[in-house]
RNA sequence: GCCGCGGUGGUGGAAUGGUAUACACGAAGGACUUAAAAUCCUUUGGCCUUUGGUCUUGUGGGUUCGAGUCCCACCCGCGGCACCA
């Protein structure tokens, strides 16, 4: 029996067509034994990159492996496909966003079929049709009604170019992360929803019952930043601080250079000073005041009265304090915050200390701990903790203070002033105000023609006869609000719509998501940890107090993946010109091929590499092995170390798997046929075992040439292999001996004497190459760790 | 500056505190071939006096019978950020 070359071209297209039309990844949620895996869906920007093909090939995988332990899985597919680089490409080419996107959307999903996975197609969503976004007017139009959306003014980041406000994610270096213009702070009005009212419910617990990064939930619980401390009035001056038991220690006040207050505060003497400071400050972008080490300030003239004292102490405008945080000004405490104590240090302002800490640490160090208060009248002797409390109630009991806890999280602004995203389903009448569209007239449909260039009015307010609308309330001339929502509104809630992406009762179907929310394993970036997962965890729970689901947390387990490097080992970017494109990875190597080196050359999960083309030729060969050692397969019956190899192949790859560790999965699959390649004949059992084992990895191969076997269709549907305990066990044992901790020889040993320790250690004595060692030394110690290692240990 | 992750051959990378360098790439040599490619086989961490020995996981200490792995200090790289009062 001789099989022809392997050719993937041949083999890929024909299989990807058999699949789809005997409709082999449908996945019927009614069933049983649920599994959901999810992927973050893809922008549609034009082409299948090889950061999607890594992300999802890697999904596959183990969606695959799943579906072979008879999971019924769930591995639906989408678009998210609103956006601002639709709304520019479309600018710059003249297209429409709507044409751009749907062509797009049409490329990809070709070739994400190049790619060989096994989604589950027929629950696509695509956040751009109506039938998605309806459902984005509904959410919001709840959380209008309970008071989670309202309407506010706020100094946002501002792109003149893009005319757009960006959230404070979208911001890199001070710049716009789309176009690279400089930010500016701009006070606009815009809708927010608040999340803010949920931060204490997105604090992530000490031991989570889900399966998260920890790094992840580090990140998001110091994003939200939740802090308890005191809000004091020094004079008219209030402050907000953490740290109430230093009130005694505050010599001086500083006010940010955006602070309302400051021009009341400044004297005539110093207020060019002042001025030029302020000018000089607005000049910095964030980044460079965010990293300006020196310390830089100006005496504002004024004093207020530190109202523990009662001296006057003077107020200095910094910029190291930040308008958006607390009340944008503090009490300086020199003497036990460093910051504080260079400012000090540097115009020689008083520093006095107020805290005693028990050993003789530098002066700032005895912020934390076990400290007692000194120099602080009656409070003398008091813990941090006692007269945190202690002082705030007594501030409270006089009306110059109160506890107040602050959040560094802010509310979700929402409002762009774009065309390609979700209307926002108000209008604003002259009589009646704000009204809510009715939700019988929802989708508030995304009018085609428009000017959609940037032109400082929101595109959605060129087209008059979309723009003005009877009020449903009074019926008198109203308009739309002609603004669009953040595109991450779309993303907060899609794995829900995909149970089913045309339920048009409600967002999703509440029986559907009770059976198969949350879940699984969700597979993603880190880039979204305090962006896109932080709002998917917040919208879960506005579903769950609307009663539209019982879960709080929506995914069980989230898996972090790598990132794929350019050859030169720097981020892949068209400027760099280190792009390598999958389709012609693809048309080299063939998608199992490609799949395969995915895989392997770099660990799954938080890491990165580089892609070395020419590399893939190894997993390339890899798969040509495979495919030759089909001539080599016979009737005959596996040997004991032919069931050991096997089975240990069994159990390896399963666990790895399991525990995304592909990389070594497929390493433990090329031992495995580094093994049978040695032999001169292959048993029908172990090449079926392979390729069932391969088949996750390489599924177009493994289904020819599992039909080539006679097996029946489809090699995706037969039961993952289990593996024989018995088989793994060996008859011969490999003990190594060593000297000191140095490894000195090998005891091959029948497995029924490894485990007695005398035994062992007669056998061991007796080698020559063990004796030389310890020759003339007397031995101190022996340990034996059962069938791996002994150790003699000598003078 | 703070937080997180990492530093292992020429390269990508393996190693529940128990034989460091699995697996692959590249390279060298050989077989086959008129020749080349492909394929197959062998070798491949450094050093030395080479059937052996010795050193080696960024640097310096420590714990341990035994450390790439645990602890302390430092250096370097990557990612993230909030001078957060």
């Amino acid at each position: 029996m001789s099989i022809g070359k392997y050719i993937p071209s041949k083999i890929e297209p024909k299989w990807q067509k058999r699949w789809e039309e005997s409709n082999l990844y449908s996945t019927d949620l009614s069933k049983p034994n649920k599994y959901y895996v999810l992927a973050e869906f893809t922008y549609p920007s034009g082409d299948l990159h090889m950061g999607h093909w890594f992300t999802f090939s890697g999904a596959d995988i183990f969606a695959r492996y799943k579906r072979l332990n008879s999971f019924n899985v769930f591995f639906p597919n989408g678009f998210d496909a609103f956006g601002l680089p639709a709304e520019n490409a479309a600018i710059k080419r003249g297209i429409h966003p709507q044409d751009w996107t749907l062509a797009n959307i049409e490329r990809m999903k070709q070739q994400f079929a190049t790619m060989g996975a096994s989604f589950s197609f027929d629950h696509e969503v695509i956040t751009c049709l109506p039938e998605y976004y309806k459902w984005n007017q509904w959410i919001f139009l709840q959380m209008l009604k309970r008071g989670l959306a309202y309407k506010g003014k706020y100094l946002s980041n501002w792109c003149s170019k893009c005319q757009t406000v960006l959230a404070n994610e979208a911001v890199e270096a001070g710049a716009c992360w789309r176009c690279g213009t400089e930010v500016v702070q701009k006070e606009i009005d815009q809708w927010f929803f608040k999340i803010t009212e949920y931060a204490d419910r997105l604090i992530w617990p000490e031991k989570p019952d889900v399966d998260w990064p920890k790094s992840l939930r580090d990140a998001q619980n110091i994003w939200i930043g939740r802090s308890a401390g005191a809000l004091v009035k020094f004079d008219g001056l209030e402050v907000f601080t953490t740290r109430p038991d230093t009130l005694f220690g505050a010599t001086f006040v500083v006010v940010s250079p955006e602070h309302p207050l400051l021009k009341q505060l400044t004297e005539a003497n110093e207020q060019q000073k002042v001025e030029d400071y302020v000018a000089a400050a607005k000049k910095k972008s964030e980044l460079e005041r965010k990293e300006n080490k020196d310390k830089s300030g100006v005496f504002t003239g004024s004093f207020v009265k530190n109202p523990m004292t009662g001296e006057e102490i003077p107020v200095w405008v910094a910029d190291y304090v930040l308008p958006g945080y607390g009340t944008g000004a503090i009490m300086a405490v020199p003497a036990h915050d460093q910051r504080d104590f260079e400012f000090a240090k540097k115009f020689g302002l008083e520093i006095k200390q107020v805290i005693k800490a028990g050993g003789p640490a530098a002066l700032t160090q005895a912020y934390e701990g076990d400290g007692v208060l000194i120099n602080s009248g009656e409070y003398d002797g008091l813990s941090i903790e006692e007269a945190k409390k202690v002082i705030t109630d007594f501030l409270a009991s006089k009306r110059i203070g109160s506890q107040m806890i602050y959040y560094h999280l802010h509310d979700w602004s929402i409002s762009r002033q774009r065309y390609w995203g979700t209307p926002i389903p108000v209008i604003y009448c002259e009589k009646c105000g704000t009204v809510p569209v009715p939700e019988e007239d929802l989708p508030v449909k995304l009018p085609y023609d428009v000017d959609y260039a940037p032109s400082g009015k929101p595109p959605l307010a060129t087209n008059e006869d979309w723009l003005n609308v009877k009020c449903p309330k009074c019926g008198g001339e109203a308009k739309r609000d002609a603004e669009t929502m953040d595109t991450f509104v779309d993303s907060s809630w899609y794995f829900f719509r995909y149970l089913d992406p045309k339920f048009d009762i409600a967002p999703f179907d509440k029986e559907l998501a009770q059976k198969i929310m949350p879940v699984d394993i969700y597979f993603g970036g880190a880039e979204h940890n305090l962006g896109h997962t932080l709002y998917s965890r917040f919208f879960t729970k506005i579903f769950h107090d609307l009663g539209l689901t019982d879960i709080e947390e929506y995914a069980l387990r989230r898996i972090n993946h790598g990132i794929v490097l350019g050859p030169d080992g720097q981020k892949m970017s068209k400027s760099r010109g280190n792009v390598v494109n999958p389709d012609e990875e693809v048309k080299k190597y063939g998608a199992d091929a490609v799949r395969i080196h995915m895989a392997f050359f770099m660990p799954y999960e938080g890491s990165s590499g580089p892609w070395i083309s020419e590399r893939v030729w190894g997993p390339y060969r890899f798969l040509e092995r495979v495919w030759n050692l089909f001539d080599k397969v016979t009737g005959d019956q596996p040997q004991a170390k032919d069931l050991l190899m096997m089975n240990r192949a069994i159990k390896k790859v399963g666990q790895d798997i399991e525990g995304i560790r592909f990389n070594t999965a497929v390493a433990a699959l090329m031992e495995w046929l580094n093994y049978l390649s040695g032999r001169e004949k292959v048993s029908r059992e172990e090449y079926k075992t392979f390729l069932q084992l391969l088949a996750p990895f390489a599924p177009h191969m493994t289904e020819e040439l599992w039909e080539m076997m006679g097996e029946k269709y489809s090699i995706h549907e037969q039961p993952w292999p289990k593996f024989e305990e018995k088989h793994l066990e060996e008859e011969e044992a490999t003990v190594a001996v060593s000297v000191n901790g140095k490894v000195r020889d090998q005891l091959v040993i029948g497995k029924d004497i490894a485990s007695d320790s005398k035994v062992v250690e007669n056998k061991a004595k007796e080698s020559q190459k063990v004796q030389k060692f310890l020759e003339g030394k007397e031995i101190k110690k022996v340990v034996y760790i059962p069938v791996k290692i002994i150790n003699f240990v000598t003078d």
